[in-house]
DNA sequence: TTGTACGCGTTATCAA
DNA sequence: TTGATAACGCGTACAA
């Protein structure tokens, strides 16, 4: 039933060298040989191996995608999709497959470093920083196998991320030409790196303006919609009350819309709001939200790309990041006329 | 820098056969044997090539998932991470890897089942229905090759499926308990099996209470907001309108709720709206939707169990169906007090 | 219980 | 331009 190269070599009466070679389109073999020999392959249904030639090559064709699926990783999660679609995209052109391996591992011998690294089933790894932790990268480093993280890491890690300071920016310098003066932030950890660089990008539209961050505009949190619409509410009931926030999700902003509607303040008139993702609610909310859409598609691509290159470019290669620009989308939320 | 079977074996001063055969944990080695053997596994770091095992089995202990990432394959799209989760925690412990695959080829050299099959990278197949088609079906068929389709598909094919008719009863009942007379469906193409079979389930449920499904009461069309919109208004408009609509999506019933609001219709007192799906909307509307909601995850345990029985039971086996059940989530939406 | 020898399907290195 | 042969790393009869 299964057909081999020697198979293919016997039917040409040819060597499985030549037939090797016309396989990879070698120069050293005559237009007619080749003719022949794939002419015989086409009848007889041929398709090499990826196992044997991955073992002859010492690669697998592969490239891993970690993810942690215990701990409903929010991020990845949304955009899971697109995500895979962008690296599919790039690494499917150059004959490479996307494995998908959960990092949960029972014991230790099923550690993704023995299950995909060291048994070689990848040739690359590709994982968000949540997963990608500093040991971690530090024994990829070691073992000069190469991996991009997606979300910033500490050197000398390759990265690429949404550039979330700019985004913080682009919200509120947006609420700022909307003629909202005092702007409030609500949601995200102080000690998570997301959190301070979007916060440091609203601090520096504000000073920008000539205004400054205070300390009681800022609500931290988790960034759900209980939080969202507690964090609105105190914000809200206070007499000097904030007339705009920015917050950190959607789902924070749906709460903070709750809040507002409650205390019957007017969305956009009395107060401005601006989510920083737009999947899935800010479409949907009343009034719908102006948002932050960030490529999701195009993360994967980007990241597919540097891995790539770490790949064919041995380990020689210096570290890079790449931030990418995310998109703000209008909405009603925000639209004072 | 690379440690084989063989450096062990010496190491160890035993045959490669004897390490083998302790990788496996053949029960014909020595306990003692065993141990060292063990022992210096760790101390070398060693782990076996899977490349190397998977050419002298005869497999590659991988398993693909087919995607068509051109069109956005609405369902997967938005359960894919679930999907995943689910099939890795049973292929996982399995010791097999999960391989994402795109069907858009652009060479017919490229097409899947070239790039997977035939060259054998992976091992057995899950494919959503659209992707599976029947032609494709048929040749795995024929090659005796292992796959499994999420959503039904013709026979002699083995599928997992949610029971749509089921959840088309359950929705259409629960209306009429909250004393609903009068319910519309809309949204989804009469061409479309899952249509006729959410549809044949609302049509059994009102048939049980002594009522009739009258078509003027069904309106088709694509399950957006838009669509849903529309019909909605359509339904509303007419002097005899329903008094509840059960919708194919929460997209489209997202539509509804607009088109109610908009005719100053109240949702639940003089109009019930059920939909089919709970993400991402359900909970986030005004006022909160009662949807059926279905275990994504569990969609993909099940793939994978019937998969891997048919990998391991060889190709006698007969085909399998499984229908799994949707669960009711109660919401205002349909709340009559 | 352990070891020998060969096979798995391909690539790569030389010769011819 | 083609061919013989040795890797690649592991599994498995079969023999010892």
């Amino acid at each position: 039933m299964k057909v081999t190269i020697s198979d293919i070599a016997k039917a040409a009466n040819v060597a499985k060298s030549t037939v090797s070679k016309v396989l990879n389109d070698s120069p050293k073999i005559s237009r007619e040989t080749k003719l022949r020999v794939r002419q015989i392959m086409k009848e007889m249904n041929y398709t090499p191996s990826s196992i044997a030639t991955g073992l002859a090559r010492q690669s697998s064709y592969n490239i891993g995608l970690l993810v942690d699926m215990s701990k409903g990783s929010e991020f990845l999660n949304q955009f899971f999709y697109n995500i895979i679609g962008g690296i599919e995209s790039v690494i499917g052109s150059l004959k490479y497959e996307l494995t998908i391996a959960n990092v949960q591992h029972s014991s230790p011998e099923d550690h993704f470093l023995n299950r995909l690294v060291h048994s070689k089933r990848v040739d690359g790894i590709i994982a968000n920083n949540s997963v990608l932790t500093e040991a971690l990268a530090a024994e990829l480093d070691r073992l000069q196998f190469p991996y991009i993280a997606i979300g910033e890491i500490p050197a000398p890690g390759s990265w690429v991320d949404f550039d979330n300071e700019l985004g913080g920016r682009m919200l509120t310098q947006h609420l700022l030409t909307q003629r909202y003066s005092s702007i409030a932030f609500i949601g995200g950890q102080r000690d998570e790196k997301i959190f301070t660089r979007r916060y440091n990008g609203y601090a520096q539209a504000l000073e920008q303006s000539g205004l400054t961050a205070s300390q009681d505009r800022i609500i931290n949190g988790k960034a759900d919609e209980h939080e969202g619409y507690r964090a609105a509410l105190t914000l809200l009931q206070n007499p000097d009350r904030p007339d705009a926030i920015v917050c950190m999700t959607n789902y924070a902003a749906f709460g903070a819309l709750q809040a507002a509607r409650e205390l019957g303040i007017n969305v956009p008139a009395e107060l401005g709001i601006a989510a920083f993702d737009e999947y899935p609610l800010s479409r949907y909310t009343t009034p719908p939200l102006t948002s932050l859409n960030i490529d999701t598609f195009k993360l994967g691509v980007s990241s597919g790309h540097l891995l790539m290159e770490r790949i064919s470019g041995g380990s020689g290669l210096p570290s890079r990041h790449l931030l990418l620009e995310p998109e703000l989308i209008l909405r009603e939320s925000t639209t004072r006329n």
